[in-house]
DNA sequence: CCTAACTCGTACTTCACTGTACGACTTCTT
DNA sequence: AAGAAGTCGTACAGTGAAGTACGAGTTAGG
């Protein structure tokens, strides 16, 4: 068994499985907020035993996965461009990232069944920050509007984008059209 | 064993327990989704085996539930007065449908599970006909936006009012305030 | 090339929930 | 008041997933 929590350093063949497990745990939980341990392990094309080698519990691979997603979200704000109007970094920033935070809003879901709701909104600190922070930016720009707690205004977002992603698995919005759709709905409820 | 399916006559205890059990059910699974049978009978204030006396397995339990929200969902809904310009006519609804609908999402989500998609749509399909058709009124004079299917229009209100009880619950927005902004973000939403 | 690290199958225990079977008891209803 | 209808506890079988134990085989890396 790989020692898991401790410092050591791992073999790199342990790593890469690591890293196809947490993808396939993105994958399928994404998907299913309920996969199994075993469906995930499957996805990985890795054993069941393999994968509690390296994570103790549904717990932590979930964990892990959601930190993973959270990762790459970050990474994908990071590059956004933020310079202009609120309005226009907005919708650079809905459209770089609309279908990541959709895909997500699943494996959060499985997040929710079994992490504290603390660990998970620490978890979202960062991004939710900088979408706050855009959000009054926006709000002191006079392009934002200012009569709803900026808590829903950052939340509703979230709800938006899962929608979308639920009305595309759904086949009822075509993927095509989904960012532009997105996009507008989103700066419609911001928008002074 | 109560006849179940047959239209034979039922004793009024039995039409007790079942309003007890829909109800607890009802309850129960717009808190999650995934509440057990077992805990359903319990809120009902009801064995386990007189619950499955009356509903053969978690399935029928479900649907009634769903059937019964669905149910007074169309009561409030033919309450509402129709006169009038759409927008107005729309935040009437809300104002009067809001909670019940946001509170109805997780029932839904426990539907989704054990029931086919089509039969939940075609249960859905009286009250979203409705809606969509106050839509289009709405697009008719002008109101309300055209630039997106109106699919889309119709569902993103439930997936805000699904939001709206979401942060109701973790407490995040509160209730005397919730009616306003979910109005508001409607209207936005479809807003010209 | 040797060893520790890793993989991973099989088999097991535990656990929660579903649904069934039986039967004794209670309460409507006529 | 009698019988049908309904209540409901206990007990059981089946299922599916979580997590543990063991151990034999494989691979990376000094």
């Amino acid at each position: 068994m790989p020692p898991a929590s401790t410092g050591r350093r791992r073999r790199a063949d342990a790593e890469r499985s690591i890293a196809r497990i947490v993808s396939a745990a993105r994958d399928c939980l994404s998907r299913d907020p309920n996969a199994s341990i075993d469906d995930i392990a499957k996805a990985a094309g890795v054993g069941r035993m393999t994968l509690y080698g390296h994570f103790r519990n549904r717990r932590e691979l979930v964990e892990a996965a959601l930190a993973d997603a959270l990762g790459t979200g970050e990474e994908v704000l990071s590059d956004v461009d933020l310079s202009g109007p609120a309005r226009d970094v907005l919708s650079r920033l809905l459209d770089s990232s609309w279908s990541l935070v959709a895909e997500s809003t699943a494996l959060l879901s499985a997040a929710e069944g079994v992490l504290p709701a603390a660990t998970i909104r620490e978890m979202h600190a960062a991004s939710a920050l900088r979408v706050e922070e855009l959000v009054r930016r926006g709000q002191d720009e006079g392009a934002f509007r200012t009569d709803m707690p900026i808590e829903w205004l950052v939340n509703v977002v979230h709800y938006v984008l899962h929608g979308a992603a639920e009305e595309n698995r759904g086949g009822r919005l075509k993927p095509e059209e989904t960012g532009r759709i997105v996009i507008a709905t989103v700066q419609s409820i911001l928008a002074a």
